[in-house]
DNA sequence: TGCATATATTCAAATATTAGAATATATGCA
DNA sequence: TGCATATATTCTAATATTTGAATATATGCA
């Protein structure tokens, strides 16, 4: 499965501090490199170089105003993503019936072998 | 940001093939090893070693059922994880307002420096 | 034109991830 | 008890990621 794959990638190069405050900034709108760089606490360089990952990954784009850059975001996913990452959850699933507190139980998967 | 940047590691450690792969087959249900071992075109070992890694991640739990070893999903997030991987959406984002064709506009951020 | 600002790129070192091979452990059954 | 099955762990080599330092590029303005 073609597409699922490049997802897998897509969420591994966002699956990084880094990457995700500047996603948390840009989906709140428009943000030049210089404005990143004071939210974020990283060198210019580095930020330079997540937002050039970002890029080419089709997650964000920007146009150009004079010296600034202007980034934004653009991949539809990254939302749904960074929902995730604030929701709440309840600590764990229900588990399967047969016994998931003392981990002694029948299985009851399809069997393959 | 305590909370946050455990998720940011869990998505992380999940992002990987195999791992989605043996996560696909447990949110479907309880599967052992050597079940996973046949979806999965992957060694025993590196089977195993994946299913490690999300055990320690507190992302999956086995019950015990003679010699097999009985896998089932724990972690809530995954679900939700596994949905946004499978998701129809569109190409992108709308753009700002400003000029996402040309790549040339206005910056209207909130300039911080 | 030349300089300052804004941002990108390249390089290299440090570190992390991944996979296979070999080996270890645990359980049920003859 | 001993063997076969099911699964885990350890070690290691290959590869990928991340970062800082240095340098390059592009634009607006004096």
């Amino acid at each position: 499965m073609h597409e699922l794959s490049s997802r897998i990638d897509l969420i591994k190069l966002v699956a990084h501090p880094a990457r995700i405050a500047i996603l948390e900034e840009l989906i709140k709108g428009v943000k030049c490199v210089s404005d990143l760089e004071g939210f974020l606490d990283l060198s210019q360089s580095n930020v330079s170089q997540h937002l050039s990952a970002l890029r080419h990954a089709g997650i964000i784009d920007y146009f150009v105003d004079g010296r600034l850059r202007c980034y934004f975001l653009k991949n539809p996913l990254i939302p749904d993503l960074l929902e995730i990452l604030k929701k709440d959850y309840p600590d764990e699933l229900p588990g399967p019936e047969c016994c998931p507190v003392t981990k002694k139980g029948k299985y009851h998967g399809d069997r393959k072998k």
